[in-house]
DNA sequence: GCAAACTAGTCAGAACTTCTGACTATCATA
DNA sequence: TATGATAGTCAGAAGTTCTGACTAGTTTGC
């Protein structure tokens, strides 16, 4: 058992490359909360349905469709009928939407970037894709 | 930029974590919830102080003392006097807390054996390895 | 076809978590 | 010993998430 436990390194390494992410969103004029952005992210390009985001982002749909709503009322996302199902609708990037990604984009990589530096570049792209390979047994909604 | 980003992965890993070891010991019988295991985790062999445990959990010394209100309610923790400081207290897991802590640690473990199991023990070795050396920028409340 | 079971999403209400701001008690310092 | 800093709590509000019940639309099996 490693001491700290993987698992304070995994949260505290998420939470420092959320808030720097979000710090700099907030930033430049994007009213973000954590939750909201935790389901924005999950995103599809084509369009999510509710149930797929709740499930994707580990809360019940009802939440997710709360925070969906808080997205629409920001201009963020969009919802849209989902043309091959009559219950279900598509929730989508809007183009304000997108400009709050291409905001967040290069703040993350900048972060990438600072880790990579730190550890090596060839550890921190082994971490990467270590999770990566993980990832069908951490996340079954993926 | 990797495709899914770095930060859903590390969130999904860990998320997965939290909740194996969480289901496990709430089957144990011990009802405790996430935050509170949460801000649980980060106490000191000694002890704790609120602010430290506040910090370090990343929740403001208000949470962080509601939580701790909880988990003494449910016998996890006791408040002791700082005898190096009449202002503060001293946050210490009961033997009840460690009791709980007796459950979750073969959970981890299993989880751990799992993950090693799936990447392989060299990669996941590295990873752990990797994320205890980014630390000292990714949580500067360690 | 059509009734039964299932799925997508919402509504209502409660519980939980977290925050801001203000406050008391104690400590450190000059 | 006055001044500013620190540990922690209290009060109140906001944000997040849940359970349970519900409507509308889809799928399946007879």
């Amino acid at each position: 058992m490693p001491e700290p436990s993987l698992g304070i390194l995994l949260f505290v390494a998420h939470r420092e490359l959320e808030r720097r992410v979000l710090d700099g969103v907030r930033a430049a004029g994007f009213d973000v909360t954590l939750a909201q952005s935790r389901v924005f992210q999950r995103l599809d390009e084509g369009g999510s349905r509710i149930t797929h985001l709740a499930e994707s982002a580990g809360v019940t749909k009802q939440t997710a469709g709360y925070l969906v709503d808080q997205l629409e009322e920001a201009g963020f996302v969009e919802r849209v009928p989902d043309p091959s199902d009559a219950r279900a609708r598509l929730v989508r990037v809007t183009s304000r939407g997108r400009e709050a990604v291409a905001v967040a984009r290069p703040i993350e990589a900048q972060v990438y970037a600072e880790w990579a530096a730190y550890v090596g570049v060839r550890d921190f792209e082994r971490l990467a894709d270590t999770l990566a390979r993980l990832r069908p047994i951490t996340d079954p909604y993926a």
